[in-house]
DNA sequence: TTTGATTTAGGGCGTTTGTCCTAATATGCG
DNA sequence: CGCATATTAGGACAAACGCCCTAAATCAAA
């Protein structure tokens, strides 16, 4: 079944290099000399780059979901959980600014390659859709929560993307104190879609 | 100096594929098939794939430029402008649904390489928030102008993003009539910025 | 300790990459 | 025409790629 250890570090290595290089940029070799592993080694846990990589996507998903799993625990209310999403984009902002979102550009490398694996990746993407959706509907927006919950990613996915060409993390804060609001007027009073952007 | 028209065909032919395939995935081999000349010749053209990358980078800043000057000219108002950027979301909903953004998705892989050319490519997407900047001035909104531009420049990007992943050419649409309704809220009544996402 | 399976190291496979060179051809000018 | 310059074709080059194989080392159970 193969060394537990190794292989997880395998992985963990290439999520990380996957992250900051991109997928096509990032070599076998790199990895396994990143690990101090030889490359055949590297071939006994995984055949192909593309295992390698569909290994990856399922480590992510398993953390995403247990991350989902936590906010909502967490946080009291739905406004609360939904914060918790908006602040990754705090939280991560060094690393956004230099790699962009983890997901996003994933998601985007694998889309211009036609790469098999691109499904599985926007899985990541269908699991904060859907969170968030059902966040949504608990705070009262049956109608439109699917809409709402799009619209969220695609700002953040949007923010990640400029703050990454622009080098600017101030950008980060102040269009996530923009969405603060914008999550608070739900609670404070009635919206029509067309007043929000 | 070289042949004008084989130069032109080779940086159109590369403006093309690196934009349907990545610039990192497209090889000079690649190039030359599609336009059926030798690579040898391609050599006489351009010494190093970097410099391919600066002709077209270049080249796409003079047809932006153009083309946002064509806007300047058409549009009667600021918000007509505003909207003839916003409106490209749509006439291209179709290379955006399968390749992303032109702009982007170059800007997002070349940050992630930390290629050279990283900040020409930039100055593509300055050269929108510049020119949206200067349109929410005419509009009155001196104090935020470049905030509004950032906002909807980085709306834009998550829009294409999401529209890729997803495979949705219709979320597109419904949140291009959504941006429409947040730039008329901006001629007909005052706006506060907490009130818009 | 012996034995068999698991894990590792290291190198080789053919292909493709970007780069570079040389020889042949096309073109334009005196 | 003749000559120089501009342009092209085609292949050579080392390096890197993903992929694959085999032999040695490690380990666990009998």
């Amino acid at each position: 079944m193969g060394n537990r250890l190794t292989r997880d570090r395998i992985v963990d290595e290439a999520d990380k290099l996957f992250y900051e290089q991109g997928f096509e940029h990032t070599s076998f070799a790199q990895i396994a000399e990143a690990l101090g592993i030889s490359r055949g080694n590297f071939y006994y846990h995984f055949k192909t780059k593309d295992e390698i990589l569909d290994a990856v996507i399922s480590h992510r998903l398993v953390r995403t979901n247990s991350r989902l799993d936590n906010w909502e625990l967490e946080g009291e209310t739905p406004a609360d959980r939904i914060r918790s999403f908006i602040n990754i984009l705090v939280v991560n902002r060094a690393k956004i600014k230099r790699f962009g979102c983890p997901v996003g550009t994933l998601c985007t490398e694998l889309a211009k390659l036609n790469h098999p694996a691109k499904g599985h990746a926007n899985e990541l993407l269908t699991l904060f859709r859907t969170w968030l959706r059902r966040q949504f509907e608990q705070l009262g927006r049956h109608d439109d929560a699917d809409e709402l919950a799009m619209h969220l990613l695609a700002f953040s996915q949007g923010v990640a993307t400029l703050s990454s060409a622009f080098q600017d993390e101030t950008f980060i804060r102040s269009e996530v104190s923009r969405l603060d609001d914008w999550l608070t007027s739900f609670t404070t009073k009635p919206n029509t879609l067309s007043e929000v952007l």
